[in-house]
DNA sequence: TCAAAATGGTTGCAATCGCAACTATAGTCC
DNA sequence: GGACTATAGTTGCGATTGCAACCATTTTGA
């Protein structure tokens, strides 16, 4: 791209930088309009919800949702002091925890879901049809990293 | 969307938001080691660049890179401490402030495009051909907001 | 004209984030 | 076995963010 920028990949860069901004405040805007807590908790919760009862070690919530450990660690101080999760001591490895999510986590994870479903809905998902949404996860899936 | 997730709807929206945090990241971690301020810096410079000599207002920048007024009015502080930029007293509006870019200003451009776009390219337009790149611009430009 | 409301911008404070340093256990290699 | 390195997780501290309250000027409207 230099020294030169190319119209192209500067639109579609800033477009996706955009789209990122504007879409996360307007979610982030209802959840909280709604006295709910932010998407961050809403993964980590699906996330423990998904891996059922043997948990996840800390180090799997890290990578799966993209939050480096310092304050992975403290989030989920946070999500424990709530009840949403606990950490036991991890048999397998003496330095680890593992992380399973309690019923207020999953009851939690219910009532986030009406509200945040619907803003993805509303300010998302309602712009596309079906194919072009296969469109935009198979071109962004092209990303590495992105697809999992 | 509720009470049953669409997949197609979920998916694509999975992705943008992981397409976000991976391209944020690594982007700013190249800016970041090649000893450069981050990326908002960036954005608010060049606003003022294209602006050219008359500057902008605040809330003009505020609105142009999509952010809050408190958050924008010490961005602009940390960024008028390093000379890049400066506020001058605004004579059609005694509230407001013009802020214009200074010559510290435009190099700091000039010194991060290189890095800048070698990360855009690297990480995100390389993975894309010109027609695809389009597409995206098209369907993202389609949630209000987006396109400018 | 003048009080009320709106707008532009700043600031105090609490919460969160980023970095670097730290503890503790696991794994590796001789 | 024992040093050496790597990995899992936590924490102190400074920087950044979010929220709410605030000040000053401008606009509105009876």
């Amino acid at each position: 791209m230099e020294p030169k920028p190319d119209p192209n990949k500067l639109m579609a860069w800033a477009r996706l930088l955009r789209t990122q901004q504007v879409l996360l405040e307007r979610v982030e805007a209802e959840l909280k309009q709604a006295g709910l807590p932010p998407l961050r908790w809403y993964d980590v919760l699906l996330e423990l919800r998904r891996a059922g009862t043997q948990g996840l070690r800390q180090f799997e919530i890290g990578t799966a949702v993209l939050l480096n450990k310092y304050n992975l660690s403290r989030l989920l101080d946070r999500l424990e002091a709530q009840d949403l999760l606990q950490r036991d001591l991890c048999e397998e490895d003496g330095r680890g925890a593992r992380v399973r999510i309690t019923p207020a986590g999953r009851d939690l994870l219910k009532r986030m879901w009406p509200v945040y479903g619907g803003a993805i809905n509303a300010h998302f998902a309602r712009h596309f049809n079906n194919k072009e949404l296969r469109q935009l996860s198979v071109l962004l899936g092209r990303i590495p990293g992105v697809a999992r």
